[in-house]
DNA sequence: TGCTTCTCTGGAATCATTCTAAGTTTAGGT
DNA sequence: ACCTAAACTTAGAATGATTCCAGAGAAGCA
């Protein structure tokens, strides 16, 4: 459980520093697509939006890359089902309320208390690091958004 | 959120029934490896068990049967992160743990407080179907077990 | 019995992700 | 400045779980 907020295209540096990584073109293109919308985009999509400006980017650096940001903390990884990762920069506990009918995904703030309820229904001996949680449902006044080429 | 439980194989039939879905012995057969043992095995695995039993058995069937367990609600399937999907025929709302060492996977039962604590995070106009809890970590006097044909 | 529908099966197809091998860049040491 | 080793990037091949497909089998019922 990490609790360190970055979320600036600046501390990226820093944080590849601190790893004894480099800070490259690719690795901050890849960030600032993360960074620029709160909507969890997939690696396809990241990769979209680092051609825009990167022409000759690849898809397996995006991969690459997404995968060195989760190293450093900037970046957590979504899962539903198995549909494709998607990727967060909220790096603050919380759960993900993924919105069946439109796809969009929203994140939930987690109280320290309830973690801390959720931990205590561990048998003795158990050590939980993290802990996943996502709601499955359907937020009202929220229909399939027009535009939703980054959604879903 | 649905609370039945079944756990017999007998109980199958009538699942079915209640579906207007026919009782064949490869979907009796694949319920009977889930419920062999708790240990969320998957696709593959149940392939196997089935198979030791019904040499002509196909994958395919076995994917097609275990897609109709989670229509009945006799199984759920599990994720943890992209790896293969697991099946479960735990029918009671819990949780589940993820040793991250061994690969084992144990049920945590979730008392119904927790369930409409996490349930009053939601924001107006949200309503969750289902509520998906993974813990991730490590639990003691675990070891990599010597026979994991089943496990991981 | 014959038809229609539901199932099963093997193999091909899909698709996110990872791997590989080769080319490029970079930080230091000289 | 120059060289070298290590870190990075890249395109394309490989992987692997799952789904799709098209044909063959059973089962219910008119």
């Amino acid at each position: 459980m990490e609790h360190t907020t970055a979320q600036h295209p600046d501390d990226l540096a820093q944080r590849l520093a601190d790893s004894g990584l480099r800070n490259t073109p690719q690795r901050e293109l890849v960030y600032k697509g993360i960074l620029a919308r709160r909507d969890h985009p997939t690696a396809e999509e990241v990769f979209a939006r680092a051609k825009a400006e990167m022409p000759t980017i690849s898809l397996a650096t995006v991969y690459n890359c997404l995968e060195t940001l989760i190293d450093c903390r900037l970046v957590r990884a979504v899962h539903f089902e198995r549909a494709p990762t998607r990727y967060c920069p909220n790096l603050v506990p919380h759960a993900h309320f993924h919105d069946s009918k439109t796809g969009a995904t929203h994140d939930i703030d987690l109280p320290d208390e309830l973690l801390s309820a959720l931990k205590k229904l561990l048998p003795a001996g158990y050590t939980a690091d993290a802990i996943d949680i996502t709601y499955h449902g359907r937020c009202a006044g929220e229909e399939k958004p027009e535009n939703l080429k980054t959604q879903n």
